[in-house]
DNA sequence: ACTATGGTTCCATTTTTCGGAACAGCCATG
DNA sequence: CATGGCTGTTCCGAAAAATGGAACCATAGT
């Protein structure tokens, strides 16, 4: 294996649940051998790919990581349409909205508008979660056909949750769902209590795609009040879709 | 040069206005062939650093930076309680407020709470800036011996603006006072109309500190406005000194 | 002092990388 | 439809780096 792809593998390893690992500990995760990996994080921190963690043994992600993650496609012209888009809904609904896209079979959430309400739904932003278990990752998954989603799922799935698809003919026929309404629903699917909405936008070929959701506490929500929100992402997409020059500049989207 | 270090260089290529970079761009960046840029930039997409942009040759940082960039010491103790903290400042006077962290001689936004008003500043996370000519810079800089600031300074400095200091001796004195005062202030310094305050908290022996700070317009806020912002900075950073083992996760900090 | 644990260094062998040059794809232009 | 300019890729032997097992250090706990 090649030091870039350990490296790589090396990184994959952390997560919000393990944001700083020893040696010993990514020597047992890749199963190599510990002085090569103590070669290898010492030469990720010095090319800043990695940090010491003051008062110990353990290394976590550097800072330009960081700085990296933050321009991460934000700009995209799509991204930062999508952004202003769900913007205007959270505003005007007062939940939280985001702008998510699919990375194989997981969604990934990019950016997001805090809601305004005392009771709102947290932040799941650069959270990983197997697409077909929510809301915005079937909006996505739906684009592709059929046989793509039946290579993205080789094994058998693992919903999360009883209101999540239990198969591939239920995720099949959810999609279908999805195709012909234009948007997808999760209530109290990945999280207990929370509904979400979501509608894609972009070019559905796979050069660019994202999603706009809205997440929200099924206890402030009634079906009337959905509908609404359905009609105002939907109305949102299609005014992205129509009208693909106009530009917004991220400056713009994310200043005041 | 081996190849982890040369594929840190490409990925310290990347910045909010270089989004999108082409094997010739790196090559001419670096100054390395083209045959070798080639491959590299293969093997960083291979192994997730970077992602091709669809219809275009160039390349652009992979999501996985942007997971990584995502959990960044978003979770260490120290930065939970200063974004909570800065919350509350940034709450009651509704100005935007952040976290930053020094690296070398930059600072960095990590975390921020946007203002309430109508106008406001806006977000500078993940920028780097001098640190000598921002008021979390200074904060964070007065920390250290004054011969560690000229060692992290060996060049003349490149003051931005006519507010910011001009030289070493002048930055020296901001320093001093700062020491003195526990807190920076830069007035229309890097940004036209837009004042700081900055306090910095944490262990200054390195190991770990950041930077509370309230950014606001220069045109809302007169001098006794401006003191109780003060008072107040002062005030969170002496709770979290005093009361060190408090802890506040970040998932509750970050929550509604 | 002794041991357990985690981390580093050493070294010969194997595998990559290096960089110049030749080659291929793609447009626009003449 | 050639031509030239531009970008990116492939090829090759020489040079450099990675590999992994074992021996070696450092630290904390008993």
């Amino acid at each position: 294996m090649t030091t870039l792809s350990t490296a790589g593998q090396v990184l994959r390893c952390f997560s919000a649940r393990r944001q700083e690992l020893t040696v010993t500990e990514v020597a047992e995760l890749l199963s190599l051998p510990k002085s090569n990996v103590s070669r290898l994080l010492r030469a990720m921190r010095e090319a800043g790919f990695l940090e010491s963690v003051p008062d110990s043994r353990g290394y976590r992600p550097g800072i330009l990581m960081f700085e990296l993650g933050n321009t991460y496609r934000r700009d995209s012209a799509l991204v930062a349409r999508a952004h202003a888009a769900v913007g205007r809904v959270s505003r005007d609904f007062g939940h939280t909205g985001y702008v998510s896209i699919r990375d194989g079979a997981d969604v990934i959430g990019l950016t997001f508008h805090e809601g305004s309400r005392m009771l709102r739904v947290g932040t799941p932003v650069g959270q990983r979660l197997p697409a077909f278990a929510a809301a915005t990752g079937r909006a996505l998954l739906a684009r592709l056909p059929d046989e793509e989603v039946a290579r993205l799922h080789p094994g058998p799935l693992a919903p999360p949750s009883p209101n999540a698809p239990q198969g591939m003919d239920e995720l099949m026929q959810r999609l279908e769902a999805v195709r012909r309404d234009g948007y997808a629903l999760a209530i109290d699917e990945s999280n207990p209590g929370v509904g979400s909405i979501a509608v894609a936008v972009g070019n559905a070929a796979g050069s660019e795609d994202a999603c706009l959701c809205i997440v929200y506490p099924l206890a402030l929500v009634d079906d009337a009040e959905r509908d609404r929100m359905i009609a105002a992402l939907l109305a949102e997409a299609r005014e992205i879709h129509t009208r693909p020059g106009a530009t917004v500049t991220a400056r713009s989207a994310a200043a005041a």
